[in-house]
DNA sequence: CTAATTT
């Protein structure tokens, strides 16, 4: 493949003209990245639907009441969303739910058991697109918190007969807690239809090892037992008519996610070569937006510009300390004693061993903290997570394991104890700090962002990321308790 | 040495 324009690669991101040029002509139709491509599937009809900012004439655009309501959490400025649909479908965005192919009973489930009242902007654009039958493959990006559970649940949940007492919808997500979440939503939404469901999470009760094959119509699960399931012919893939993955390009990182993610999607083809599959996730960078694309080829596509995708209802801030346990200080002296004006703050960092360190710490000084991470058992994290979600704990400190999709209403504060960096312990991991801060500012509500750095590497990595999204970020003193004071009341 | 997921 020619490598001919456009593979911005980390180092010059800085690039003002290359920025721009991105965001303005952001995808130039560029072919998936194959060969042959019959002039059928190359006459790619490109179609704007209906993504400009309609939806908020007449309102004012600073009412976040309003967007509560909606399908999704919050409604986004999505004019910048880039709708491409593959072949001759023609799709029209759905004003409301009932515009949409949708049994009574889900529309029950959502107006009464959800109150949503009508589709947020992702879901308008792209449930025409999956529920319209031939059902097409999408890959599909979004905003944090702007409504893409109730997309793929409602699509899962509305390709199930009930009748069929086997697994017809499989969704696949990278952390149990996202499983557990993704599980209870959606029993949520199927609340009065007769679908059943079960996950990876959901089998302590049988003594930790499933026997006996899943009858359920609806499963999700991470890829290690979805595999193993599989494998010891417990779940069956004959019926599965439509696999949903959650935070997709995590999915598909080249590493063993990857590996089982298209070996899952391999096997399923080839047991029912119709399988509609559905990616979504708020984070599309170049290279995952064509590996996803040379997977799902004939996928009908919704991407955002990255320098769109930063949010503006999280205010971002970077915090310089002078070492490390001077980070340690500006949580017990600033962020702790003003901890019950905040709501509820997470506490990233780097290593399973920092969650533990520094849990221990802020244990011992007398700081009332929980932590998780992937070293803790099952039933720990689960507990961890429910208190958090209850509002008991009010500070979390985690490693990566809650840096995506992880949805508790009520954090308000982000602080990035690490700064995010990829496994190569020195690039940038741009996804991962978005997704990081989109824990906070959830449902329409404010939010904010500490970045702490000690080091000239943390520096130069906000920096990077800084011009990657093309969102100025500004620098507050570590030992300025009334600076951060100012910054929590005037953004909170 | 390092997150996440498994057997």
């Amino acid at each position: 493949m020619q490598a001919s324009h456009e593979m911005v690669p980390a180092a010059n991101l800085a690039d003002a003209d290359t920025q721009k040029k991105m965001s303005d002509e952001n995808d130039e139709d560029q072919p998936p990245p194959g060969f042959g491509e019959s002039s059928d599937a190359v006459k790619e009809v490109t179609q704007q639907l209906e993504t400009t900012v309609k939806v908020s004439e007449g309102e004012t655009v600073d009412e976040p009441d309003l967007s509560l309501k909606s399908g999704g959490l919050r409604e986004q400025p999505e004019a910048e969303i880039t709708t491409k649909t593959e072949g001759d479908s023609i799709y029209t965005a759905a004003q409301k739910f009932e515009d949409l192919p949708l049994s009574p009973e889900l529309l029950k489930g959502l107006y009464v058991e959800m109150g949503f009242k009508q589709p947020s902007k992702i879901q308008a654009s792209t449930l025409p697109m999956i529920l319209t039958p031939p059902y097409k493959d999408l890959i599909a990006q979004a905003h944090n918190g702007s409504g893409k559970t109730t997309c793929f649940v409602l699509s899962m949940l509305s390709r199930v007969d009930p009748s069929v007492p086997f697994p017809q919808a499989l969704c696949i997500c990278p952390t149990r807690e996202l499983v557990v979440q993704n599980l209870s939503v959606l029993r949520r939404m199927a609340k009065f239809t007769t679908i059943t469901s079960t996950s990876t999470a959901t089998e302590l009760e049988d003594g930790g090892m499933r026997r006996t094959p899943i009858k359920e119509q609806v499963v999700v699960g991470t890829h290690g037992k979805l595999k193993n399931w599989v494998t010891k012919r417990l779940l069956a893939l004959e019926n599965v008519a439509i696999l949903v993955f959650d935070e997709a390009d995590e999915m598909l990182k080249a590493d063993a996610f990857a590996d089982d993610s298209v070996r899952l999607i391999n096997q399923l083809r080839k047991k029912n070569p119709k399988v509609q599959l559905l990616l979504f996730s708020a984070t599309f960078n170049d290279e995952m937006k064509r590996f996803a694309m040379s997977i799902a080829r004939q996928a009908n596509q919704v991407f955002v510009a990255k320098e769109k995708l930063s949010l503006d209802v999280i205010a971002q801030y970077n915090v310089r300390c002078p070492d490390r346990t001077s980070k340690t200080r500006v949580l017990k002296e600033i962020i702790f004693p003003n901890c019950d004006r905040l709501g509820q703050t997470i506490i990233f960092v780097r290593t399973r061993e920092a969650a533990r360190t520094l849990h221990a710490e802020m244990d011992r000084d007398g700081y009332k903290c929980t932590s998780i991470s992937g070293e803790k058992a099952p039933e720990d994290r689960d507990r961890v997570v429910q208190e958090f979600r209850d509002g008991t704990t009010k500070v979390l400190i985690s490693t990566d394991v809650l840096s995506r999709g992880f949805d508790v209403s009520q954090v308000t504060l982000v602080i990035n104890y690490d700064v995010p960096i990829e496994r190569d312990g020195r690039s940038p991991a741009y996804e991962t700090y978005l997704h990081r801060i989109g824990r906070s500012g959830r449902f329409g509500r404010k939010g904010a962002a500490f970045n702490l750095m000690s080091t000239a590497q943390d520096m130069e990595v906000m920096a990077r990321i800084s011009s990657y999204f093309n969102k100025p970020i500004a620098e507050l003193k570590w030992d300025d308790e009334d600076q951060f004071i100012e910054v929590l009341n005037k953004t909170l």
